[in-house]
RNA sequence: GCGCCCGUAGCUCAGCGGAUAGAGCACCCGCCUCCUAAGCGGGGGGCCGCCGGUUCAAUUCCGGCCGGGCGCGCCA
């Protein structure tokens, strides 16, 4: 879209500048579109910074560079402002006629696999508002990064061995006394996930009052990791049912999965067991025999401040060696082992492959696959073997996420440590007055804060489906009161669209650094910049092309095609001097430059960012031009063009988002 | 104590080397015989936490403070 111009115009000044002066280095420069286009399409501030290499005032410069420059091709003029910048100006219809007719190629796509790993929500309970900032991240950048080409597959872990699906087991167990069948019935007859929501924080309490009864716990955690028994066969069944619902709610937000990974296949498959090898012949753990961590396999951790044991000996003013246990002096693993094998799986640098079977059809229509330790299908295609690994985990898992790459780097794979990130992002807590509505008055303690920590564990959290619930029946509402002619489903699934626009956009708009205090009022609105204000400038610009087509017989095809022939005044903003149409076609043009940008960052309140200013600009132009109303045929098609290119652009950016565009809401 | 993150309008947040620091919410004033008012226009409201440094240029980069959050287990 803007990008290949932008890169022409680099390369014209870049050659200008070598001409002009020859021996100089050219410092790097960026190519940037000014605050408003007045001062013109393009800038560049390369002047400035020449200025002391040249010893020159920044105008004596820019006008040697303008002088240099000879046309470029797409560029109309140029002009030196004052100050020193170089203001280009694009030839406008040239620029914007072949964009809107979706002739520009984009840039060309990356080769190498890259593999994202999110959601990862222990299969114990139901998904919280906590674990829908990650898959909304997560899933985001997939659709980013396919947006930019080249292939991704998406996984999402389950910790089916963990304590926390041992908890629930001991809930049905022995708070409950249900067999396996009475599990099987109410999963069949309830919510499952919200029932276990409740069962998982009563189990806390029923620790809380008699420590002894962990003991209880650890049995049960021993035998599902383990197998073969009653309690791994009910854990089984808890995980399977769990999943699928996290999977239903995670479809209603439009986040879909290539694989499913199951930390019972890494156990079984004995993935550990060969990882530890590994490491043990590369030196990369060792057996400590001395102090407090005597008879564990540990990891000297080498990023500053990491947490852990200090080593023995004295260190007084040493360096400072510090040790993570990998495996305990009674020989289990801990979790840090089992993520650097799967780590490693995923960079193909294991040496060992899991077996796969078919889990479900999505709602895309799109296989999920998951890991089995039984036969696999030979269908399945080849998973893992990735160049590049992005790990959607929240902040504080940030050491143990450097461990994995201090691993990579150890084991002699420097590169796959690089391309080892941590996608990592703030949690999500909740407002006092949210907290207050599910029942949960804050404790002068935690008054003292200004949110309240989401917990699990204390059933403390709002649930995503309860979230979406909430959203699409006020979106119900609104849709039934200004679409009278609406049926209840079609009512339902517009709805349907604007709560998933209005809850992804809410997570997306912030910056990943920033701690999101989570209020429900303020997520529930539908006005100003909201998901719902994006889907409703796009549904506008439809519903004018909808009405040329209807009033006029004009499609979009032949507004295209008419474009030729059409004086530009509209464009170059001639007749009474406002560029609105131009400014609109423009930043729609921007895209591309903006998914650069995402990527590099790895922030997606840019791209929230930009969508939302690209609709509050189609708003503006919205009321202030008329296009359906409008007389003068050359002036109509080109807005006409204009709106069919917004609508396309933003429709693109709110895709990348997870949100769909109603036809009419 | 060490590490990471945050500190910008009353509130929630963008901007993160460059041209007058922006948006949403809240508040006030306007705008529906005309393509959906989930909208548009206008208004008030800012020592960009503080102190230094680098630079032609710092809200933006660097250092030091101050304030807040998170992490620091033979849990995951």
């Amino acid at each position: 879209m803007i990008l290949t111009v932008q890169r022409l115009v680099h390369t014209a000044i870049t050659d200008a500048m070598r001409r002009q002066y020859p021996g100089v280095d050219i410092p790097p420069f960026v190519v940037e579109v000014p605050p408003n286009r007045a001062l013109g399409d393009l800038a560049v501030t390369v002047a400035f910074q020449l200025a002391r290499p040249l010893r020159k005032a920044p105008k004596v410069i820019a006008q040697e560079v303008a002088d240099a420059l000879g046309a470029i091709p797409g560029i109309a003029r140029l002009v030196v402002a004052p100050n020193g910048y170089l203001n280009l100006y694009l030839d406008r219809p040239a620029f914007i006629r072949p964009r809107m007719r979706g002739e520009v190629a984009g840039l060309p796509a990356t080769p190498e696999k890259t593999v994202v790993e999110h959601t990862a929500i222990n299969p114990n309970k139901a998904a919280h508002i906590g674990h829908l900032r990650n898959a909304a991240l997560g899933d985001t950048l997939a659709r980013v990064l396919r947006f930019r080409g080249g292939p991704v597959e998406v996984q999402n872990y389950i910790d089916d061995t963990g304590v926390q699906v041992a908890d629930v087991i001991v809930g049905f167990r022995e708070l409950e006394r249900k067999s396996i069948d009475d599990v099987r019935r109410i999963a069949e007859t309830t919510r499952f996930d919200y029932y276990c929501w409740d069962l998982y924080s009563r189990v806390t309490e029923w620790y809380a009052e008699d420590s002894a009864r962990l003991e209880v716990r650890a049995a049960a955690l021993h035998e599902l990791e383990h197998g073969g028994t009653p309690v791994s066969e009910l854990g089984a069944l808890i995980v399977d049912r769990i999943v699928r619902a996290h999977l239903r709610t995670m479809a209603r937000l439009n986040v879909s999965y290539d694989l499913l990974t199951y930390e019972g296949d890494i156990l079984r498959l004995k993935f550990w067991a060969h990882a530890f090898d590994i490491l043990k012949a590369q030196g990369a753990v060792f057996l400590q025999t001395e102090g407090k961590l005597a008879g564990c396999w540990v990891m000297r951790i080498e990023a500053a401040g990491t947490p852990a044991v200090e080593a023995e000996g004295g260190d007084d003013g040493g360096p400072d060696n510090r040790e993570k246990v990998i495996v305990r002096s009674n020989g289990v693993v801990t979790y840090v082992g089992k993520d650097i094998a799967n780590q490693f799986w995923k960079f193909g640098l294991l040496g060992r492959d899991f077996r796969y079977k078919r889990f479900m059809t999505q709602h895309t229509g799109q296989t999920l696959w998951a890991t089995t330790s039984a036969d696999s299908d030979p269908a399945a295609p080849p998973f893992g073997r990735a160049s590049r690994i992005f790990n959607v985990i929240d902040s504080r898992q940030m050491y143990l996420q450097a461990l994995l790459s201090q691993a990579l780097r150890t084991l002699g794979h420097p590169r796959e440590a690089e391309n080892s990130v941590h996608f990592s992002y703030e949690m999500v807590a909740l407002s006092h007055a949210t907290a207050r509505e599910l029942g949960y008055p804050p404790d002068d303690d935690e008054n003292r804060k200004p949110f309240v920590e989401v917990s699990g564990r204390k059933g403390l959290g709002v649930k995503v489906d309860d979230m979406l619930d909430l959203l699409a029946a006020k979106a119900a509402k609104e849709v039934a009161a200004r679409n009278p002619e609406f049926t209840a489903d079609e009512c339902g699934r517009v709805a349907a669209q604007i709560a998933v626009a209005a809850i992804r956009y809410f997570m997306l708009k912030f910056s990943r650094g920033k701690l999101i205090v989570f209020d429900i009022e303020e997520a529930l609105s539908f006005e100003g910049e909201t998901g719902p204000y994006l889907q409703y400038a796009a549904v506008r610009a439809h519903n004018i092309l909808q009405k040329l087509k209807e009033r006029e017989g004009i499609s979009e095809a032949d507004v295209l095609a008419a474009l030729d022939g059409l004086a530009c005044d509209e464009l170059s903003g001639a007749g009474d001097g406002t560029h609105d149409l131009w400014a609109l076609t423009l930043e729609a043009s921007r895209l591309d430059e903006v998914v650069e940008t995402v990527i590099r960052s790895l922030e997606f309140a840019a791209l929230a960012k930009y969508a939302f200013g690209l609709a509050q600009l189609f708003s503006a132009f919205y009321h202030k031009y008329p296009i359906v109303n409008e007389e003068d045929r050359d002036r109509k098609l080109w807005r006409a063009a204009g709106v069919a290119y917004f609508r396309a652009q933003l429709t693109r950016a709110l895709a990348l988002m997870g949100i769909e565009v109603p036809a009419r809401m």
